[in-house]
DNA sequence: CGCCTATTTGATAGCCGTCAACCGGAGTGG
DNA sequence: CCACTCCGGTTGACGGCTATCAAATAGGCG
Protein backbone atom coordinates (compact mmCIF):
# COMPACT_ATOMS: atom_id res chain seq x y z
CA UNK A 1 0.00 0.00 0.00
CA UNK A 2 0.98 3.57 0.36
CA UNK A 3 1.92 4.20 -3.23
CA UNK A 4 2.98 7.51 -3.63
CA UNK A 5 0.80 10.32 -2.77
CA UNK A 6 1.35 14.16 -2.01
CA UNK A 7 -0.87 12.73 0.91
CA UNK A 8 1.99 10.37 2.12
CA UNK A 9 3.07 13.89 4.01
CA UNK A 10 0.15 14.21 6.13
CA UNK A 11 -0.07 10.65 7.23
CA UNK A 12 3.72 10.99 8.22
CA UNK A 13 2.38 14.00 9.95
CA UNK A 14 -0.71 12.93 11.83
CA UNK A 15 1.38 9.93 12.55
CA UNK A 16 3.40 12.29 14.95
CA UNK A 17 1.26 12.24 17.53
CA UNK A 18 -1.45 9.19 16.86
CA UNK A 19 -0.59 6.04 15.51
CA UNK A 20 -3.17 5.39 12.49
CA UNK A 21 -3.46 1.75 11.57
CA UNK A 22 -2.96 0.69 7.47
CA UNK A 23 -6.17 1.32 7.07
CA UNK A 24 -6.65 4.88 8.35
CA UNK A 25 -3.08 5.44 5.90
CA UNK A 26 -4.80 4.02 3.32
CA UNK A 27 -8.59 6.08 3.19
CA UNK A 28 -6.09 9.30 4.12
CA UNK A 29 -3.94 8.90 0.62
CA UNK A 30 -7.83 7.86 -0.82
CA UNK A 31 -8.87 11.24 -0.27
CA UNK A 32 -9.96 13.22 -3.43
CA UNK A 33 -7.64 16.23 -3.54
CA UNK A 34 -6.09 18.55 -6.15
CA UNK A 35 -2.39 20.02 -6.03
CA UNK A 36 -2.02 23.61 -6.33
CA UNK A 37 0.50 25.95 -6.74
CA UNK A 38 0.87 29.82 -5.47
CA UNK A 39 3.65 32.16 -5.27
CA UNK A 40 4.88 34.08 -2.74
CA UNK A 41 2.47 36.01 -0.37
CA UNK A 42 -0.38 34.37 -1.81
CA UNK A 43 -3.55 34.30 0.07
CA UNK A 44 -4.49 30.89 1.12
CA UNK A 45 -7.21 31.63 3.24
CA UNK A 46 -8.93 35.20 3.66
CA UNK A 47 -10.69 36.03 7.34
CA UNK A 48 -14.37 35.96 6.72
CA UNK A 49 -14.19 33.45 3.82
CA UNK A 50 -15.95 30.30 4.33
CA UNK A 51 -13.35 27.75 1.89
CA UNK A 52 -14.99 24.86 0.28
CA UNK A 53 -11.71 22.61 0.97
CA UNK A 54 -8.78 22.60 3.52
CA UNK A 55 -5.16 22.78 2.57
CA UNK A 56 -2.19 20.52 3.10
CA UNK A 57 1.28 22.11 2.90
CA UNK A 58 3.15 19.94 0.87
CA UNK A 59 5.96 22.28 0.15
CA UNK A 60 7.49 25.07 1.08
CA UNK A 61 6.17 27.51 3.84
CA UNK A 62 3.03 29.70 5.27
CA UNK A 63 1.67 31.86 8.23
CA UNK A 64 -1.52 32.88 9.73
CA UNK A 65 -1.73 35.93 10.20
CA UNK A 66 -4.51 38.75 11.84
CA UNK A 67 -4.25 42.57 11.33
CA UNK A 68 -5.32 45.34 14.11
CA UNK A 69 -7.93 47.78 13.25
CA UNK A 70 -4.50 50.18 13.29
CA UNK A 71 -3.09 48.13 10.62
CA UNK A 72 -0.78 46.31 12.51
CA UNK A 73 -0.11 42.47 11.84
CA UNK A 74 0.77 39.75 14.00
CA UNK A 75 2.00 36.43 12.55
CA UNK A 76 0.47 33.82 14.94
CA UNK A 77 1.96 30.86 13.37
CA UNK A 78 4.61 29.64 10.96
CA UNK A 79 3.53 26.28 9.18
CA UNK A 80 6.51 23.91 8.04
CA UNK A 81 5.76 21.08 4.92
CA UNK A 82 3.33 18.86 6.34
CA UNK A 83 0.83 21.10 8.01
CA UNK A 84 -2.66 21.08 7.58
CA UNK A 85 -3.17 24.77 6.98
CA UNK A 86 -7.08 25.58 8.05
CA UNK A 87 -8.64 22.25 9.51
CA UNK A 88 -10.58 23.64 11.77
CA UNK A 89 -12.70 24.76 8.89
CA UNK A 90 -13.93 21.04 9.35
CA UNK A 91 -16.01 22.50 12.26
CA UNK A 92 -16.21 26.16 11.77
CA UNK A 93 -18.16 28.06 8.58
CA UNK A 94 -16.03 31.00 8.87
CA UNK A 95 -12.26 31.74 8.72
CA UNK A 96 -10.86 33.88 11.90
CA UNK A 97 -7.64 34.71 10.48
CA UNK A 98 -5.54 34.84 7.46
CA UNK A 99 -3.18 32.35 6.08
CA UNK A 100 -0.37 33.25 3.69
CA UNK A 101 2.20 32.04 0.85
CA UNK A 102 5.44 32.51 3.04
CA UNK A 103 7.30 30.78 0.32
CA UNK A 104 6.33 29.46 -2.98
CA UNK A 105 4.17 26.46 -1.72
CA UNK A 106 2.42 23.25 -3.47
CA UNK A 107 -0.25 22.17 -1.26
CA UNK A 108 -3.15 19.59 -1.29
CA UNK A 109 -6.57 20.91 -1.40
CA UNK A 110 -9.09 18.19 -0.08
CA UNK A 111 -13.20 18.90 0.00
CA UNK A 112 -14.60 19.50 3.50
CA UNK A 113 -16.93 16.80 3.12
CA UNK A 114 -14.58 14.06 2.03
CA UNK A 115 -12.73 15.14 5.47
CA UNK A 116 -15.83 15.29 7.13
CA UNK A 117 -16.72 11.46 5.74
CA UNK A 118 -13.64 10.16 6.37
CA UNK A 119 -13.32 11.33 10.02
CA UNK A 120 -16.84 10.09 10.51
CA UNK A 121 -15.77 6.69 9.57
CA UNK A 122 -12.69 6.13 10.98
CA UNK A 123 -12.28 7.11 14.66
CA UNK A 124 -8.43 7.27 15.02
CA UNK A 125 -8.24 10.60 12.21
CA UNK A 126 -10.60 12.14 13.69
CA UNK A 127 -8.95 12.20 16.68
CA UNK A 128 -5.40 12.63 14.76
CA UNK A 129 -7.01 15.73 13.16
CA UNK A 130 -8.40 16.56 17.11
CA UNK A 131 -4.65 16.53 17.90
CA UNK A 132 -3.76 18.35 15.74
CA UNK A 133 -5.79 20.88 16.30
CA UNK A 134 -5.03 20.95 20.14
CA UNK A 135 -1.22 21.11 19.28
CA UNK A 136 -1.50 24.19 17.04
CA UNK A 137 -3.85 25.52 19.95
CA UNK A 138 -0.98 24.61 22.66
CA UNK A 139 1.62 26.41 20.36
CA UNK A 140 -0.21 30.02 19.85
CA UNK A 141 -0.98 29.80 23.70
CA UNK A 142 3.25 29.29 23.79
CA UNK A 143 3.12 32.23 21.20
CA UNK A 144 1.09 34.64 23.66
CA UNK A 145 2.98 33.54 26.61
CA UNK A 146 6.52 34.83 24.41
CA UNK A 147 4.98 37.84 23.15
CA UNK A 148 3.94 38.78 26.15
CA UNK A 149 6.21 37.88 29.03
CA UNK A 150 9.59 37.79 27.22
CA UNK A 151 12.26 40.40 26.17
CA UNK A 152 13.25 40.77 22.48
CA UNK A 153 16.20 38.59 22.52
CA UNK A 154 14.42 35.77 24.48
CA UNK A 155 11.38 35.92 22.50
CA UNK A 156 13.45 35.97 18.99
CA UNK A 157 15.57 33.15 20.41
CA UNK A 158 12.60 31.16 21.60
CA UNK A 159 10.96 31.63 18.37
CA UNK A 160 14.20 29.97 15.94
CA UNK A 161 14.55 27.12 18.81
CA UNK A 162 10.55 26.37 17.53
CA UNK A 163 11.01 26.45 14.13
CA UNK A 164 14.47 24.49 14.44
CA UNK A 165 12.66 21.83 16.67
CA UNK A 166 9.57 21.27 14.26
CA UNK A 167 11.43 21.37 11.13
CA UNK A 168 13.64 18.30 12.72
CA UNK A 169 10.42 16.04 13.44
CA UNK A 170 10.28 16.10 9.83
CA UNK A 171 13.77 15.77 9.04
CA UNK A 172 14.13 19.05 7.60
CA UNK A 173 17.05 20.23 9.52
CA UNK A 174 20.87 19.73 8.31
CA UNK A 175 23.37 19.35 11.11
CA UNK A 176 21.50 21.89 13.67
CA UNK A 177 21.09 24.36 10.82
CA UNK A 178 18.35 25.74 8.45
CA UNK A 179 16.97 28.02 5.78
CA UNK A 180 15.08 30.78 7.68
CA UNK A 181 12.50 31.76 4.64
CA UNK A 182 11.36 34.86 6.58
CA UNK A 183 12.50 38.23 6.06
CA UNK A 184 13.38 40.65 9.34
CA UNK A 185 10.32 42.31 8.70
CA UNK A 186 8.43 39.16 8.62
CA UNK A 187 10.11 37.96 11.95
CA UNK A 188 9.29 41.27 13.62
CA UNK A 189 5.56 40.39 12.96
CA UNK A 190 5.97 37.45 14.35
CA UNK A 191 7.69 38.52 17.89
CA UNK A 192 5.88 41.68 17.58
CA UNK A 193 8.66 43.70 17.66
CA UNK A 194 9.98 46.10 14.77
CA UNK A 195 12.24 45.01 11.70
CA UNK A 196 14.57 47.25 12.77
CA UNK A 197 14.54 45.76 16.73
CA UNK A 198 15.18 42.43 14.91
CA UNK A 199 17.75 43.15 13.15
CA UNK A 200 19.73 44.27 15.91
CA UNK A 201 18.74 41.74 18.57
CA UNK A 202 19.55 38.95 15.83
CA UNK A 203 23.29 40.70 15.46
CA UNK A 204 23.55 41.12 19.05
CA UNK A 205 23.03 36.96 19.23
CA UNK A 206 25.34 36.18 16.35
CA UNK A 207 27.69 38.24 18.35
CA UNK A 208 27.38 36.58 21.66
CA UNK A 209 27.98 33.03 19.36
CA UNK A 210 24.52 31.67 19.67
CA UNK A 211 23.50 31.54 16.13
CA UNK A 212 25.14 31.89 12.90
CA UNK A 213 23.84 33.38 9.78
CA UNK A 214 24.19 33.37 5.97
CA UNK A 215 22.08 34.81 4.34
CA UNK A 216 18.86 33.66 5.66
CA UNK A 217 20.13 30.19 6.71
CA UNK A 218 20.27 29.79 10.33
CA UNK A 219 22.71 27.38 12.05
CA UNK A 220 23.69 26.90 15.68
CA UNK A 221 27.18 26.45 17.10
CA UNK A 222 25.54 26.03 20.48
CA UNK A 223 21.96 24.66 20.69
CA UNK A 224 22.04 23.83 24.47
CA UNK A 225 23.07 27.96 24.97
CA UNK A 226 20.37 29.06 22.26
CA UNK A 227 17.87 26.78 24.03
CA UNK A 228 18.70 28.10 27.76
CA UNK A 229 18.61 31.81 26.57
CA UNK A 230 15.26 31.40 24.95
CA UNK A 231 13.86 29.55 27.96
CA UNK A 232 13.06 27.03 25.36
CA UNK A 233 11.22 23.93 26.62
CA UNK A 234 9.58 21.96 23.80
CA UNK A 235 6.86 19.66 25.86
CA UNK A 236 4.35 22.11 24.65
CA UNK A 237 5.08 20.84 20.84
CA UNK A 238 4.04 17.71 22.28
CA UNK A 239 6.48 15.91 20.37
CA UNK A 240 7.25 12.00 21.55
CA UNK A 241 3.83 10.88 23.12
CA UNK A 242 2.18 9.04 20.31
CA UNK A 243 -1.56 9.87 21.97
CA UNK A 244 -3.63 8.39 24.58
CA UNK A 245 -5.95 5.51 23.69
CA UNK A 246 -7.51 6.54 20.45
CA UNK A 247 -11.08 7.20 21.09
CA UNK A 248 -13.39 4.25 22.02
CA UNK B 1 -36.38 15.45 30.05
CA UNK B 2 -33.65 17.55 30.93
CA UNK B 3 -34.48 17.08 34.62
CA UNK B 4 -32.18 19.66 36.64
CA UNK B 5 -28.79 18.83 36.67
CA UNK B 6 -25.42 20.80 36.39
CA UNK B 7 -24.14 20.00 33.54
CA UNK B 8 -27.31 21.99 31.59
CA UNK B 9 -25.13 24.32 31.56
CA UNK B 10 -22.66 23.08 29.46
CA UNK B 11 -25.60 21.45 27.07
CA UNK B 12 -26.80 24.72 26.86
CA UNK B 13 -23.23 26.38 26.00
CA UNK B 14 -22.62 23.83 23.41
CA UNK B 15 -25.38 24.69 21.69
CA UNK B 16 -24.72 27.88 21.35
CA UNK B 17 -22.33 26.87 18.21
CA UNK B 18 -24.11 23.60 17.52
CA UNK B 19 -27.62 22.46 17.03
CA UNK B 20 -28.00 19.48 19.73
CA UNK B 21 -31.16 17.53 19.76
CA UNK B 22 -33.11 16.15 22.36
CA UNK B 23 -31.08 12.89 22.35
CA UNK B 24 -27.95 14.47 22.37
CA UNK B 25 -29.05 17.01 25.61
CA UNK B 26 -29.95 13.81 27.46
CA UNK B 27 -26.97 12.08 26.64
CA UNK B 28 -24.98 14.84 27.62
CA UNK B 29 -26.74 15.34 31.03
CA UNK B 30 -26.50 11.92 31.44
CA UNK B 31 -22.98 12.07 31.91
CA UNK B 32 -21.43 10.54 35.20
CA UNK B 33 -19.58 13.87 36.88
CA UNK B 34 -18.82 14.98 40.39
CA UNK B 35 -19.52 18.85 41.88
CA UNK B 36 -16.63 20.02 43.45
CA UNK B 37 -15.93 23.48 44.72
CA UNK B 38 -12.24 25.14 45.43
CA UNK B 39 -11.43 28.38 46.83
CA UNK B 40 -9.91 30.91 44.72
CA UNK B 41 -6.14 30.51 43.43
CA UNK B 42 -7.08 26.81 43.98
CA UNK B 43 -5.37 25.21 40.54
CA UNK B 44 -7.25 22.98 38.24
CA UNK B 45 -5.20 21.84 36.07
CA UNK B 46 -1.49 21.60 36.89
CA UNK B 47 0.95 22.08 33.69
CA UNK B 48 2.94 18.52 33.09
CA UNK B 49 0.06 16.41 34.45
CA UNK B 50 -2.55 14.29 33.20
CA UNK B 51 -6.14 14.64 34.80
CA UNK B 52 -8.03 11.96 35.01
CA UNK B 53 -11.52 13.65 34.15
CA UNK B 54 -12.50 17.22 32.31
CA UNK B 55 -13.87 20.04 34.26
CA UNK B 56 -17.04 22.00 33.44
CA UNK B 57 -16.74 25.46 35.19
CA UNK B 58 -20.42 25.67 36.83
CA UNK B 59 -20.50 28.83 38.69
CA UNK B 60 -16.94 31.37 39.16
CA UNK B 61 -14.78 32.29 37.01
CA UNK B 62 -11.34 30.51 36.36
CA UNK B 63 -8.31 31.65 34.07
CA UNK B 64 -5.49 30.10 31.82
CA UNK B 65 -2.30 30.37 32.84
CA UNK B 66 1.50 29.92 31.64
CA UNK B 67 5.00 30.89 33.26
CA UNK B 68 7.74 31.86 31.51
CA UNK B 69 11.33 30.71 32.81
CA UNK B 70 11.94 34.40 34.54
CA UNK B 71 9.08 34.24 36.23
CA UNK B 72 7.03 36.01 34.26
CA UNK B 73 3.33 35.21 34.40
CA UNK B 74 1.03 35.15 31.24
CA UNK B 75 -2.64 34.84 31.66
CA UNK B 76 -3.96 33.23 28.30
CA UNK B 77 -7.74 33.48 28.57
CA UNK B 78 -10.77 33.87 31.22
CA UNK B 79 -12.73 31.26 31.42
CA UNK B 80 -16.62 31.97 32.43
CA UNK B 81 -19.37 29.57 34.07
CA UNK B 82 -20.47 26.86 31.41
CA UNK B 83 -16.88 27.02 29.54
CA UNK B 84 -15.56 23.89 29.35
CA UNK B 85 -11.58 24.09 31.09
CA UNK B 86 -10.04 21.31 29.83
CA UNK B 87 -11.66 19.80 26.97
CA UNK B 88 -8.29 19.66 25.32
CA UNK B 89 -7.35 16.60 27.17
CA UNK B 90 -9.82 14.44 25.45
CA UNK B 91 -7.18 14.43 22.79
CA UNK B 92 -4.04 15.62 24.51
CA UNK B 93 -2.35 13.52 27.83
CA UNK B 94 -0.35 16.17 29.45
CA UNK B 95 -1.61 19.88 30.06
CA UNK B 96 0.44 22.19 28.04
CA UNK B 97 -0.33 25.15 30.65
CA UNK B 98 -2.20 25.82 34.29
CA UNK B 99 -5.57 26.40 35.01
CA UNK B 100 -6.83 27.94 38.31
CA UNK B 101 -9.53 29.50 40.20
CA UNK B 102 -9.90 33.27 39.77
CA UNK B 103 -12.66 33.17 42.37
CA UNK B 104 -14.61 30.72 44.28
CA UNK B 105 -15.84 28.14 41.99
CA UNK B 106 -18.20 25.44 41.32
CA UNK B 107 -16.74 22.34 38.64
CA UNK B 108 -18.62 19.36 37.54
CA UNK B 109 -15.58 16.81 36.82
CA UNK B 110 -16.31 14.08 34.00
CA UNK B 111 -14.24 11.43 33.43
CA UNK B 112 -12.48 11.24 30.50
CA UNK B 113 -13.34 8.12 29.51
CA UNK B 114 -17.19 8.79 29.34
CA UNK B 115 -16.57 11.81 27.60
CA UNK B 116 -14.88 9.69 24.75
CA UNK B 117 -17.68 7.24 24.75
CA UNK B 118 -20.71 9.75 24.48
CA UNK B 119 -18.62 11.38 21.33
CA UNK B 120 -17.84 8.30 19.66
CA UNK B 121 -21.94 7.45 19.69
CA UNK B 122 -22.96 10.95 19.00
CA UNK B 123 -20.89 12.46 16.14
CA UNK B 124 -23.16 16.00 16.95
CA UNK B 125 -21.12 15.62 20.36
CA UNK B 126 -17.84 15.06 19.18
CA UNK B 127 -18.61 17.85 16.77
CA UNK B 128 -19.29 20.51 19.66
CA UNK B 129 -16.83 19.42 21.60
CA UNK B 130 -14.70 19.97 18.32
CA UNK B 131 -16.49 23.73 17.90
CA UNK B 132 -15.78 24.67 21.28
CA UNK B 133 -12.43 23.70 21.34
CA UNK B 134 -11.39 25.59 17.78
CA UNK B 135 -13.65 29.02 19.29
CA UNK B 136 -11.09 28.83 21.99
CA UNK B 137 -8.21 28.44 19.56
CA UNK B 138 -9.75 31.66 17.59
CA UNK B 139 -9.83 32.99 21.35
CA UNK B 140 -6.04 33.07 21.70
CA UNK B 141 -5.16 33.94 18.67
CA UNK B 142 -6.92 37.17 19.03
CA UNK B 143 -5.54 37.69 22.28
CA UNK B 144 -1.94 37.31 20.60
CA UNK B 145 -2.89 40.13 18.12
CA UNK B 146 -4.21 42.17 21.05
CA UNK B 147 -0.91 41.43 22.97
CA UNK B 148 1.44 41.91 20.47
CA UNK B 149 -0.03 44.68 18.16
CA UNK B 150 -2.32 47.12 20.21
CA UNK B 151 -1.29 49.68 22.55
CA UNK B 152 -2.53 49.57 26.85
CA UNK B 153 -5.35 51.49 26.44
CA UNK B 154 -7.05 49.73 23.23
CA UNK B 155 -5.55 46.26 25.11
CA UNK B 156 -7.60 47.05 28.20
CA UNK B 157 -10.55 48.09 25.87
CA UNK B 158 -10.22 44.88 23.92
CA UNK B 159 -10.16 42.90 26.70
CA UNK B 160 -13.15 44.42 28.43
CA UNK B 161 -15.12 44.24 25.77
CA UNK B 162 -14.61 40.41 24.95
CA UNK B 163 -15.59 39.18 28.37
CA UNK B 164 -18.69 41.78 28.34
CA UNK B 165 -19.70 40.12 25.04
CA UNK B 166 -19.23 36.53 26.41
CA UNK B 167 -21.04 36.79 29.57
CA UNK B 168 -24.06 38.29 27.58
CA UNK B 169 -24.18 35.12 25.78
CA UNK B 170 -24.90 33.56 29.01
CA UNK B 171 -26.52 36.17 30.17
CA UNK B 172 -24.76 37.31 33.33
CA UNK B 173 -24.38 41.23 32.10
CA UNK B 174 -27.17 43.40 33.63
CA UNK B 175 -27.74 46.32 31.57
CA UNK B 176 -24.69 46.65 30.09
CA UNK B 177 -22.18 46.28 33.07
CA UNK B 178 -20.91 43.51 35.03
CA UNK B 179 -18.61 42.53 37.80
CA UNK B 180 -15.23 41.59 36.84
CA UNK B 181 -13.78 39.77 39.53
CA UNK B 182 -10.27 40.41 38.61
CA UNK B 183 -7.45 42.75 40.29
CA UNK B 184 -5.26 44.76 38.29
CA UNK B 185 -2.96 42.38 38.55
CA UNK B 186 -4.86 39.82 37.03
CA UNK B 187 -5.33 42.16 34.64
CA UNK B 188 -2.19 43.07 33.90
CA UNK B 189 -0.90 39.80 33.40
CA UNK B 190 -3.86 38.99 30.97
CA UNK B 191 -2.55 42.16 29.25
CA UNK B 192 0.81 41.85 29.52
CA UNK B 193 1.62 44.96 31.13
CA UNK B 194 2.35 46.12 34.92
CA UNK B 195 -0.37 46.34 37.33
CA UNK B 196 0.77 49.99 37.93
CA UNK B 197 0.06 50.29 33.99
CA UNK B 198 -3.45 49.24 34.07
CA UNK B 199 -4.29 51.46 36.63
CA UNK B 200 -3.75 54.08 34.86
CA UNK B 201 -4.85 53.13 32.06
CA UNK B 202 -8.20 52.21 33.18
CA UNK B 203 -8.20 55.76 35.01
CA UNK B 204 -7.81 57.08 31.94
CA UNK B 205 -10.72 54.88 29.99
CA UNK B 206 -12.70 56.03 32.96
CA UNK B 207 -11.87 59.66 32.41
CA UNK B 208 -12.75 59.62 29.15
CA UNK B 209 -16.32 58.61 29.81
CA UNK B 210 -15.90 54.77 27.88
CA UNK B 211 -15.99 53.03 31.84
CA UNK B 212 -17.39 53.76 34.40
CA UNK B 213 -16.18 51.66 37.99
CA UNK B 214 -17.34 50.81 41.34
CA UNK B 215 -14.95 48.75 42.82
CA UNK B 216 -14.65 45.86 40.56
CA UNK B 217 -18.15 46.03 38.97
CA UNK B 218 -17.63 48.02 35.43
CA UNK B 219 -20.11 49.74 33.28
CA UNK B 220 -20.24 50.83 30.07
CA UNK B 221 -21.74 54.26 29.56
CA UNK B 222 -21.22 54.46 25.77
CA UNK B 223 -20.53 50.71 24.50
CA UNK B 224 -20.52 51.94 20.86
CA UNK B 225 -17.15 54.35 21.60
CA UNK B 226 -15.52 51.48 23.62
CA UNK B 227 -16.18 49.24 20.99
CA UNK B 228 -14.88 51.62 18.68
CA UNK B 229 -11.33 52.16 21.38
CA UNK B 230 -11.03 49.05 20.97
CA UNK B 231 -11.06 48.07 17.94
CA UNK B 232 -13.54 45.38 18.97
CA UNK B 233 -15.10 43.40 16.41
CA UNK B 234 -16.74 39.94 17.78
CA UNK B 235 -16.68 37.66 14.45
CA UNK B 236 -13.82 35.96 16.27
CA UNK B 237 -15.74 34.55 19.00
CA UNK B 238 -17.93 33.03 16.40
CA UNK B 239 -21.72 33.73 18.24
CA UNK B 240 -24.21 33.85 16.25
CA UNK B 241 -23.37 30.89 13.50
CA UNK B 242 -25.29 28.11 14.77
CA UNK B 243 -22.05 25.51 13.07
CA UNK B 244 -22.22 24.69 9.71
CA UNK B 245 -23.48 21.08 8.87
CA UNK B 246 -22.97 18.60 11.72
CA UNK B 247 -20.66 16.27 11.08
CA UNK B 248 -21.77 13.40 8.57
C1' DC C 1 -8.46 48.92 65.88
C1' DG C 2 -4.83 46.55 63.23
C1' DC C 3 -3.32 43.79 59.57
C1' DC C 4 -3.22 42.58 54.85
C1' DT C 5 -4.07 43.08 50.24
C1' DA C 6 -5.36 45.97 46.44
C1' DT C 7 -5.39 50.46 44.52
C1' DT C 8 -3.44 54.85 43.59
C1' DT C 9 0.08 58.24 42.67
C1' DG C 10 4.71 60.26 41.65
C1' DA C 11 9.51 60.14 39.96
C1' DT C 12 12.79 57.99 37.16
C1' DA C 13 14.71 54.73 33.86
C1' DG C 14 14.96 51.70 29.96
C1' DC C 15 13.58 48.88 26.18
C1' DC C 16 12.08 49.29 22.00
C1' DG C 17 9.83 52.20 18.31
C1' DT C 18 10.31 55.78 14.91
C1' DC C 19 12.62 58.24 11.46
C1' DA C 20 16.04 58.51 8.22
C1' DA C 21 19.95 57.41 5.76
C1' DC C 22 23.10 54.13 3.77
C1' DC C 23 24.56 49.65 2.12
C1' DG C 24 24.44 45.42 -0.54
C1' DG C 25 22.98 41.67 -3.38
C1' DA C 26 19.90 40.10 -7.21
C1' DG C 27 17.65 40.82 -11.20
C1' DT C 28 16.96 43.75 -15.44
C1' DG C 29 17.98 46.22 -19.40
C1' DG C 30 21.03 48.65 -22.26
C1' DC D 1 29.69 43.84 -19.08
C1' DC D 2 28.01 47.48 -16.57
C1' DA D 3 24.41 50.99 -14.94
C1' DC D 4 19.99 50.98 -12.78
C1' DT D 5 16.55 49.64 -9.74
C1' DC D 6 14.49 47.51 -5.96
C1' DC D 7 14.00 45.17 -1.88
C1' DG D 8 15.87 43.86 2.29
C1' DG D 9 19.31 44.48 5.61
C1' DT D 10 22.18 47.69 8.51
C1' DT D 11 23.22 51.58 11.33
C1' DG D 12 22.62 55.96 14.06
C1' DA D 13 20.00 59.52 16.60
C1' DC D 14 16.13 60.47 19.11
C1' DG D 15 11.67 59.88 21.43
C1' DG D 16 7.93 57.61 23.78
C1' DC D 17 5.38 54.07 25.94
C1' DT D 18 5.62 51.37 29.56
C1' DA D 19 8.40 49.30 33.45
C1' DT D 20 10.43 49.93 37.82
C1' DC D 21 10.81 51.66 42.37
C1' DA D 22 8.79 53.63 46.21
C1' DA D 23 5.38 55.37 49.11
C1' DA D 24 0.78 56.69 50.45
C1' DT D 25 -4.21 55.57 50.52
C1' DA D 26 -8.22 52.74 50.85
C1' DG D 27 -11.04 48.50 51.76
C1' DG D 28 -12.04 44.18 53.85
C1' DC D 29 -11.88 41.26 57.71
C1' DG D 30 -10.52 39.45 62.06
Amino acid sequence: MSNYSPLNLLVRKLNNHVALDDEDKAALIALPHVVRELSPASYIVREGEAPPGCAILLDGFAYRQKLAADGGRQILSVQIPGDPLDLEHLFLDCADHNVQALTQVRLAIIPRAALRSVSMQRPTIAHAFAVNNQVEASITREWLLNVGRRDARTRLAHLLCEVATRLQGQDLVNDYGYELPMTQEQLADATALTNVHVNRTLKSLENEGLIRRDRRAIRFPNWQALKAAAGFDPRYLHLGQQAAAAPG
